[in-house]
DNA sequence: CCCAGTAATAAGTATATACTTAATCATTCC
DNA sequence: GGAATGATTAAGTATATACTTATTACTGGG
């Protein structure tokens, strides 16, 4: 039940640091005099300063020691969830909906992605996520057969292609684009909103080993993240 | 130079994960098998795998052992760095350019968080960020003058208030969140778009120890973040 | 047969110790 | 004066060892 020890080092430190009695870019004594503060071994000061350094709240070189990181070397750890998570989380009701699934030769952009050849086919779905009577997400996909031969025997009716591409394809390399776009009217109609209306747009690419496995075009009528920095260390 | 044991230890379990040898769910040997395996001590491989956890591809229980983790439970880094570094990387010049500086009483969301008492005023900022000759932000801020009474003497002429605020305020606390909106008339003129052209916002509050320091709606006309997950570990 | 108690196990924490490596400072020599 | 040189320092890596704790699996008593 006690906080591990390390942990509570860090949490000092980061006290320090948060209160503004260490201020940005102020040194921090060496590992050595903190552990004889803390009255512990240097390794677990070292463990402390290494998590602290990782979250970039401080930043450690080589004989020049440790100081206060700048505030803007920091990220923001943005989580994205599966939608029926998503939903789930908002305390609405997920329903899935699957309105096109086509073989047919895709789009340029998505050629060039997959590496096909021409007039090559690929797997495309589209399809809606609802929270409760609300449409959450609008779903355009285009999946690479080449890579994925055993989708398309998936009809992804009662459950979305991202569900089962999650269980079915090893780890792999997701890059996402976040942008704004107006609904035209086939967004207007699958997302019941007038055309114009603006949409979050995130297109996610999925990379493996086998080369690039399915591109995503997933639309949201309304806000989509809420992102927070700096989560409380426990 | 050469790579760290722990780091190797790391890269080889991930390249097992990711070439598919294991699957989800599969569990790994134990730590103390590995450390033999390997040739190393406990410590070494436990490090490697602390770390695998850490990033999301292995959950680790005690007396269970490892298993190689679901995908949905990763996350992504988003680094939301400063504007001008932002324009930097895109290889184009910055500009700042500011709009208005006054001081009045901010809408009722804005009393709320800053705590305000009615009639109280905040500090409002109104402010451009170019990329060379386009307009890459248009921000509107207010600044809880509560909390910072310096910002008062500050004029913003040259520089923005995020600049300033991120060098003479402590670590805070900062909340995102990300939508789309259609430009009204000020956002037209602002970013130099037609009316009802789609808007990437990204909101953004800021609470340090002193209470909530500033609400910022910062506008962009295009697609804005780029993001990857899994980043290759060294 | 089921539940409680317990033993076994694997992750996790903590320490001492030793060595490596990068960076900085001071010195020396050209 | 300035560049090469070497000493020093602090972070970083690696290992052995020991103990703690959560959880599973087993086992004996009701």
């Amino acid at each position: 039940m006690t906080k591990p020890l390390y942990k509570a080092v860090k949490t000092t430190l980061l006290d320090r640091i948060r209160s503004g009695d260490l201020a940005f870019g102020d040194p921090l004594p060496n590992d050595a005099d903190l552990a004889e503060e803390f009255g512990c071994a240097r390794l677990t000061v070292y463990r402390a300063m290494r998590e602290l350094a990782d979250e970039g709240y401080v930043e450690r070189r080589r004989r020049a020691g440790t100081r206060v990181a700048t505030r803007a070397s920091r990220g923001v750890q943005l989580s994205i969830a599966r939608v029926d998570e998503e939903i789930f989380a908002r305390n609405a009701v997920y329903r899935y909906e699957r309105l096109l699934r086509e073989k047919a030769v895709p789009p340029a952009a998505v050629v060039t992605a997959f590496a096909l050849k021409a007039g090559q086919k690929a797997l495309h779905i589209r399809c809606r996520h609802w929270a409760d009577d609300r449409v959450f997400q609008l779903e355009d996909r285009w999946i690479n057969l080449e890579a994925v031969p055993e989708a398309a025997e998936r009809p992804f009716l009662h459950y979305g292609p991202n569900h089962w591409l999650l269980e079915h394809v090893p780890f792999s390399e997701v890059h996402h684009d976040i942008s704004a776009v107006c609904a035209d009217a086939a967004d207007a109609e699958g997302l019941k909103v007038a055309v114009g209306h603006a949409l979050l747009r995130l297109g996610r690419t999925t990379v493996s080993k086998a080369g690039c496995i399915t591109v995503a075009d997933l639309k949201h009528p309304g806000e989509l993240f809420s992102l927070c920095s700096d989560p409380q260390p426990a």
